[in-house]
DNA sequence: ACCTGAACACCGTTCAAGT
DNA sequence: ACCTGAACACCGTTCAAGT
C-alpha cells in the first residue's frame, strides 16, 4: 500500500479519499469486523485515516452514512426471480435473500423504515423490479404496494428474530405457570432441521405466499385450485 | 427496639420510592412526554427526584429498565379472543392490539427480540394464552411456536412501518426510472381509507390468517379438521 | 441499605484555525 | 475546498464517601 494516499496514483487523475463510495465501503468494513456497536464516527474516521470532523464535510450526519449503507445493501437483494417463472417462487427467492442481507444489519431496519426512496436509487430499483413481477403475475395495481409492505414487514421482523438467542423461549423456573406454552416449545425444539427462526420464517413465508395467491373473497374459502 | 420502619409497622408503612414498579411507571411517564429520544437515565432519575446513580442500586442497567417496560406493556395485549370463538378472529384481535401497543414503543422491539421469557412473567402469560388458543383450535403442537413467531415477526415489522412517514414511497425526480413502481404507489394512494400502513397491515394479516388456516397439502400428513 | 456527587470513558457534532 | 484539533453538550456507568 503506497504511503502517499491522495495524489497521483500511477498516472490516474487525482482521487479523493472521502467520497460517498469510499465512506460507505469503509463503514461496511468497520461493521464487518466490529459490528454496529463498534461503528462510530470515530472508528469510521480511523479506518479512513482522517479526523472524525473531516467526515462532516461529506456526510451531514451519522444517520446519513447509515442511509448510504442501507441503499448499498439493497442492491444485494435477489430480484431475478421476478423476470421469469412463477410469482410464488420469485417472492420466496426475494424474501429469503432480503432477510439474509439484513440479518447482519438489523440496526439498519429502523433506518429503512423511514428511508425516503427518492434519495435511495438502489432501493428504488429493487421496488421497481418487484412491482414489475407482481404486474406480470396479474396483480391488480392498487393491491401491489400494500402487499409489498406487508411482505417487507414480515421480512424485517424475521431478521430481528433470526439474531435472537435460541433459548429465549426456555421458561425455566416458570414452566409450571405456562404448561401449554412450555410443552409447545419443547415440541418445536425437538423437531429436526436448522434453527427455530428459519422454520418460523419458512412457515410464515409460505402462509403469506398462499394467502396472497388465493382468490380473494370475504369468506374463508374451501380448498380450491389456487393457480395453474 | 428502635423505630423499625422498614416493614410490618402498624399505621403507615415506610414506602420505598425506587421499586421496580415505580421505576417502570416513571419511565413510561417520561417516554410518554418526551419519547425515547428523551428517555435517559438522567431524565428518569429526575422524574423520580433522585440522582442518576441511585437507579443503579435497583436496576443493573438502562437495558434492564427497558425490559421491565417491555414486560409491562405485554400485559396490555388483548388475548381474550383465544378463550372463545373462532381462531381467525382471536388472531386478528390479538395481532391488532399487539401492533397498537408497540407502535408507540418501536425502540423496544430490538429489546423484545432478545428478551428471555423466563424473566418476563407477563410476556410468558401472553404466550400461554395464545398457545392455549391454538391448541383449542386443533393445531398440531409442534407447529404452534413457529406460527406464533411468524405472526410476531409480521407484527413487529408492521409496527415499524406504522411510524414511517406517509411519503417515503414518493419517487420524486426518479419517477421516470421506476415507472411501474411509481404508478403502483399512485394507485395505492388514491384509494380510500386510512393510512397506507393500516391497509398493508390488514392485507398481510388476512393473508397470514388464511395461509395458516388452509389445510396443508404438501409434505405433511393429513391434518384433522381444525375448526368447525 | 441506599443515596450523593464527582469522575470516567465515551458519544455525535460544531467551528475557528490552518493549508 | 477540505482537514485538524479543541471544544461542546451530552451519554451510561462506577465508586468512594456519606447517612
Amino acid at each position: 500500500m503506497p504511503a502517499a494516499r491522495t495524489k497521483r496514483t500511477a498516472g490516474r487523475p487525482h482521487q479523493r479519499v472521502l467520497t460517498r463510495e469510499n465512506i460507505t465501503e469503509a463503514a461496511l468494513a468497520v461493521i464487518g469486523t466490529s459490528g454496529y456497536g463498534g461503528f462510530t464516527m470515530s472508528s469510521l474516521a480511523g479506518k479512513l485515516q482522517v479526523a472524525p470532523s473531516a467526515l462532516y464535510n461529506h456526510a451531514s450526519s451519522k444517520q446519513e452514512v447509515l442511509r448510504w449503507i442501507q441503499d448499498d445493501l439493497m442492491a444485494k437483494v435477489d430480484v431475478t426471480g421476478f423476470t421469469a417463472g412463477p410469482w410464488e417462487d420469485a417472492v420466496r427467492t426475494w424474501a429469503r435473500s432480503y432477510r439474509d442481507v439484513f440479518v447482519r444489519h438489523t440496526p439498519l431496519i429502523p433506518v429503512i423504515a423511514v428511508l425516503q426512496v427518492s434519495g435511495a436509487p438502489r432501493t428504488l430499483a429493487m421496488y421497481e423490479a418487484v412491482t414489475a413481477g407482481f404486474l406480470r403475475a396479474g396483480w391488480q395495481e392498487a393491491r401491489i404496494i400494500p402487499a409489498i409492505i406487508a411482505l417487507e414487514s414480515f421480512i424485517f421482523g424475521s431478521a430481528f428474530d433470526a439474531v435472537a438467542p435460541e433459548d429465549i423461549f426456555e421458561t425455566g423456573p416458570l414452566t409450571d405457570e405456562s404448561p401449554r406454552f412450555s410443552s409447545a416449545v419443547a415440541a418445536a425444539a425437538s423437531r429436526v432441521g436448522g434453527q427455530g427462526a428459519d422454520e418460523a420464517f419458512e412457515a410464515g413465508l409460505e402462509a403469506l405466499v398462499r394467502g396472497f395467491s388465493m382468490p380473494r373473497q370475504k369468506q374463508v374459502p374451501r380448498q380450491e385450485e389456487q393457480h395453474s
